[in-house]
DNA sequence: TCCCTACAATTGGTCAGACCAAATTGGACG
DNA sequence: CGTCCAATTTGGTCTGACCAATTGTAGGGA
């Protein structure tokens, strides 16, 4: 399914500058080699290094007007700059990860009450259905956590919020992006996970689209706390030993 | 500030091409016509022609493989192609413009929260200040817009959340694009508006999250509902008369 | 008849070198 | 010290070419 192309050179150039300015090794406003000074750096032709420099300023953090090629500060950069910013270390940051299960929390939690809203008797069985998948002990890790990424996905789709969608699709594409998965999915305390669980079916049966955008919010805060504390411990250890 | 630069022949190109496909002219997996002919057509270089299909394949609408460009279903695509969406008729839709009030409101919420947290004391009067100036009664219309937007940033960026900054960034961008203001903002109902800006700086001042969350979200409700009101309106009325 | 291999055409990826217009820079001049 | 102008630098455009991978097709084998 998604293959694995070989790197473009423009790509690799645009990866390369594009990690030195998340890095902060530029400042602000300040200027960016020529494109010519940059063929010659990266020993490569002009037309690469103008795709790279185009792809930096499509990310939100290169200006290029002609006279020069001028970076600009992240916070006016696109979403896209955050699975690079998430594969700057080889442990993602945690403040960064923590912000965005904030906002995808918040997203699922509209995502669910819409849903749950304009769903048809179909939809709620399929959702229930996957619930149950979720619910059942006899899965494996995998297939749950596949599961619950179903679950979001469903939500997202039934929503019938083209922007939610495509702002899911993009914070999902940023954790599988390149470089494998910059962490796996904790799994959740057994005991208040089944109580959530149990509570989502029961909104969707009902069909009330407040209780299922509260069921999702708990879940994702219990995630949340989860992920943090996995997360912390992997870089304390990290930094402790090798 | 905002300079209007001249297009570059690639990027009128990709314009092109980008609202041929978001018309849906291609069914998704279709192929694109080769580098060469779109050269052709368009008149000019095969790099030109390039960099216009990198930025659809950047926009998410297009993949580019040795042996062809193929088109890509609109679900996939980035966040970035809501501004062209909402520009491909001269009146935008509904259902999108409804559904990114939806997004942003939740965001807004959020951030609220976040930033009344996390804010100092000073960035408490700084907020309280822009919602007195909101209040007042005084300010014309042009100032009180621009005060509402400056609020939103403000919450945005003391919400001390890049991912919320991000997203809020590329959704503003959109509806401020290429070809002026989609719409203008609608002044929403005087007597409720006050009621829920007084709650708001109630909620600053007793640095209460949920408070201030709730102000925003019954704020959004209003704004949503005035501006489907005044969309819809000019919707009939352009398919009526001229 | 069908499948599969081998070959040919097409396509994107890369490259070199050139010219233009706009921006930047630096120095001469008031 | 500020202004203006000219030279330089920079991005934008263009041409034409070659390579590697994919695609399409025709031919041969089961």
């Amino acid at each position: 399914m998604a293959e694995a192309r070989t790197m473009t050179r423009a790509e690799e150039v645009a990866e390369v500058l594009r990690d030195e300015i998340l890095r902060g090794q530029y400042r602000p406003g300040e200027r960016l080699p020529s494109e010519r000074e940059l063929a010659s750096r990266f020993e490569t032709n002009r037309g690469a290094v103008r795709e790279a420099v185009k792809k930096l300023e499509q990310l939100g953090i290169a200006a290029v007007h002609p006279g020069g090629v001028r970076v600009v500060p992240i916070e006016e950069a696109t979403l896209e700059v955050i699975g690079p910013l998430l594969n700057l270390n080889p442990l993602p940051d945690v403040e960064l990860m923590d912000q965005i299960t904030e906002v995808m929390g918040a997203m699922m939690v509209v995502a669910a009450q819409r849903a749950v809203e304009r769903a048809s008797e179909d939809e709620i069985a399929q959702a229930r259905a996957i619930v149950r998948r979720l619910k059942h002990p006899g899965d494996d890790e995998g297939n749950r956590i596949q599961a619950g990424m179903e679950l979001a996905r469903f939500f997202m789709s039934a929503s019938r919020n083209l922007v939610l969608q495509l702002i899911a699709n993009s914070l999902r594409m940023q954790f599988f992006g390149r470089s494998g998965q910059p962490l796996k999915p904790t799994s959740l305390p057994a005991g208040r996970r089944e109580k959530l669980l149990e509570q989502l079916d029961s909104a969707l049966q009902a069909k009330d689209p407040l209780a299922a955008g509260e069921a999702m919010q708990s879940m994702f805060k219990l995630h949340r706390e989860s992920m943090l504390k996995t997360l912390r411990a992997a870089h304390t250890s990290a930094a402790a030993g090798g």
